[in-house]
DNA sequence: TCCATGATGTAGCATTAGCTACATTTTGCC
DNA sequence: GGCAAAATGTAGCTAATGCTACATCATGGA
């Protein structure tokens, strides 16, 4: 069945953007379980001094063994020391990326308190939007902000 | 080795509440992508009348193996007819579903440029973000929108 | 009419990400 | 020191999401 050519091109959003928008948001999700993690093991890290498996799958509401399997693709990454019944260490590598997640959450969830949302709502939220913020919307965000303040 | 006891408790983001978010976030990813095809059917419907896998693999960024199998997967969902060899058409449940999403997209985009945002910009991220604003944040995006206009 | 081509469908591979069940190691405590 | 419990590791399952390669269907033009 050939469409009818009735209202043919209706402008709509062109195609090649939306397929690159949806690739671009593939590629984050691709890296966001590293970024959610890395960020995780410096916040046990600075709290505890150390990060273990238990407390990852506790504060990232996992079993253990997806953190273990998780871990070991950090590290073949890069991103963390994994020695065998050791607590897990960022690199070097992986504090960078911890540093600007933990700086791009904490916009994220100040911007959106800026709105008006509620602090766990804007937590709730943050917590998946963080990924999709691209260096220019975080700019944006921090504008936003230096303007209320 | 245990932790040493030094700075012990540093009051930081509670780990029930990042494993909340974490698992609202994983929620959402599981929708997503139902939420972008039922979009880009309802467009694609506008636009020429009816939705075939190959304009679906076009605008989806992905192959027509890829497209078909999402594709049973809405049909046994609900949000979508599905005959061999036709083109696809939403459901009833389909429209109502695609109809909030591309409201929630307009929205989230419209935020983005009236913090100046580029255009591009604002569509790569849009296409990301739009799926992790709650119905609160959708709020927010609009008073603010009503504000600025 | 008929057939080349485009559209669609399917088989099967890889990776990621979750899980349960069970094995092994480490540790806290008597 | 010895042992129970906690922590960690591993085997193997399911499901989703991408892909290539190949098979089948449908159609428009010679
Ligand atoms: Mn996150
Ligand atoms: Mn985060
Ligand atoms: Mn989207
Ligand atoms: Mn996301």
């Amino acid at each position: 069945m050939k469409p009818p050519s009735r209202a043919a091109k209706k402008a709509v959003r062109p195609s090649a953007l939306q397929a690159e928008s949806l690739q671009q948001t593939r590629r984050v999700h691709a890296s966001e379980i590293a970024e959610d993690y890395v960020e995780a093991i410096a916040d046990l890290s600075a709290a505890q001094g150390e990060a273990r498996v238990v407390d990852l799958a506790r504060r990232l509401g996992v079993t253990h063994v997806t953190v273990n399997r998780t871990v070991s693709r950090l590290h073949r990454d890069g991103y963390v020391t994994a020695r065998p019944y050791h607590a897990i260490f960022l690199t070097a590598a992986g504090r960078k990326l911890a540093a600007a997640c933990q700086r791009r959450h904490a916009t994220v969830v100040a911007f959106l308190r800026s709105l008006g949302i509620a602090e766990k709502t804007a937590e709730l939220d943050a917590e998946g939007i963080e990924h999709h913020v691209s260096p220019a919307t975080l700019s944006a965000f921090e504008r936003h902000l230096r303007r209320r303040k």
